[in-house]
DNA sequence: ATTTTTCTGTAATCTTTGTTTCAGCCCGAT
DNA sequence: ATCGGGCTGAAACAAAGATTACAGAAAAAT
């Protein structure tokens, strides 16, 4: 593909050779990204404190036939360089492949969070908010191999937002002493994303049983967890990686985070403060050696 | 600061009252991030195939005086857009009801995933994914109270993609046992956000002794170990939340996991692969209680 | 089937734009 | 001082742009 040159880099390039109101427009187009390029060259013109012909000699400058060639260049490079992200950091590097892994993650991420939300019904995430903000329900959170650590993020909050909150072992071998405790008032958090784990179904169907309510977050395609579930949150999770992404996901928790603790801010302001307390008493017995808890 | 409604916003709420040739436009402009719209109004008519009054009829729908007026709007909203990394994440609802904690939620994060890769340097991005997928190199995680689980979630990849990983337990009295294995070669991963722990920095000290590499990720206050660590990567965490966000620190984590995870593609395989058998027989092992393939 | 309403593009209009020409200007060289 | 060479903007002009008015077409209502 015999790329065209990038216009901001022909303004780097052929900076040496203009002159100085040139250069004056060329300030005034770099620190813009280019944008202000995109206005009638009478405006233009005005912005940069220099005339008309001095815009259309640059342009004939770097190249171009005129001043509309140059426009449909730079409209050109805006409009890719709205498709990635990052573009603009990359410090004219050495390397001209283009798209860093970031930008090319980031775009994704993007569009995931973005899919995600308009699936979402906020009515839902209300109703599971008021779940979840309820101290009389037990919480039971349980993840899989992947989302261990997230059901572990969620649990951290939960726990010191409100009483009654446990992290289900991944290990099978305790759940059925975990399930005593679930019973009808409980609820259970179970995050299954692809490649969906049979553990996971069997103890929810388990709970189910026990008169459990279920909350699911799962990924787009759906868990089998989902004919079980009373609440299924559905996340997009692809990524140009070999693994999936649970940042749309975790956006979900951390709202949830966010929404259980403004509705019962006062009852766990008491709660936060007995933990800072109690962390700085163990603060003070850890500090003998450098370790204890 | 009576910011005016993005156009794209726009676009959306009015969408209802669109005629048919007035969405042809409408669709063209927003799958070109309204790009298309910096034409002049024949060429943008010619792109979307609709008449030139269509367009300045559409401006007037959206409340502008015309398309001159439209323009300047859509040029803005680019100049905006070409700063931030990230595409405004965008909470979706035709209800701008204004806020639903979601909605606000939302906001801040993409705020603050702009600015943590605002501030990113991509270079050492690319040095530290070096070191990780270096396999000579012992890894070691560390988290703190909050980022625990985020340690736990790289360290999940980690050691799925590479040998050579462990996960710090974040009870101080283990960690001399786990000061034996940190040497010259070892790289140590932290995780410290506010409330910065004593303990981390402790840990890193001590490891920085024994000559290990350290990789810090911490928020843009910093923490106190950025003065021992090689390499440091500062997320934005606020949110309109008592608790920080570390949705930022997590794409950071997720695009480490990607970027290592490309760079020893062929090696990792094996491991994958190993790794599903591995699940396979504990799966059929399993089974004898309730779940196989 | 006919009328009414709404939608849409053609054509004429008036405005703005981009380009060129040219004279004044600055600044260094003689 | 004076000259010369390149830089710069004012003014003129053709080209294109944006807008309006209007009429044919399509859809909805009767």
């Amino acid at each position: 593909m015999g790329r065209r040159k990038l216009v901001r880099d022909l303004l780097r390039e052929k900076q040496a050779d203009l002159t100085a109101s040139e250069r004056k427009l060329a300030a005034v187009l770099q620190d813009g990204q280019l944008v202000p390029g995109l206005q009638s060259i009478t405006k233009l013109a005005e912005s940069a404190e220099v005339s008309t012909p001095t815009i259309v000699r640059l342009a004939r400058k770097l190249g171009f036939d005129g001043f509309n060639d140059l426009q449909d260049a730079i409209r050109s490079d805006v409009a890719d360089a709205m498709k990635q992200p990052l573009a603009k950091l990359d410090p004219g590097g050495p390397m001209p492949g283009g798209d860093h892994m970031l930008s090319r993650f980031v775009t994704a991420v993007s569009d995931n969070i973005n899919r995600t939300l308009e699936r979402l019904d906020t009515a839902a995430f209300d109703r599971v908010a008021g779940v979840l903000a309820d101290p009389s329900r037990r919480l039971h959170l349980l993840g899989g191999r992947i989302t261990r650590s997230n059901a572990a993020y969620f649990f951290n909050h939960l726990q010191i937002i409100r009483p009654g909150v446990a992290l289900l072992d991944s290990a099978p071998s305790v759940w059925p002493q975990a399930l005593l405790d679930i019973d009808g008032g409980a609820v259970l958090i179970v995050f299954d994303i692809r490649r969906y784990e049979k553990g996971l179904e069997k103890l929810a169907t388990l709970a189910r049983g026990q008169g459990a309510e279920i909350v699911l977050f799962t990924d787009i395609w759906g868990s089998p967890i989902e004919r079980y579930a009373d609440h299924t949150f559905r996340a997009m999770v692809e990524v140009p990686s070999a693994w999936d992404s649970t940042l749309a996901l975790n956006l979900l928790i951390e709202a949830l985070i966010a929404e259980v603790q403004a509705r019962r801010s006062d009852s766990s302001a008491q709660r936060i403060a007995a933990l800072e307390d109690m962390i700085g008493e163990s603060r003070i017995f850890r500090s003998g050696q450098g370790a204890a808890d």
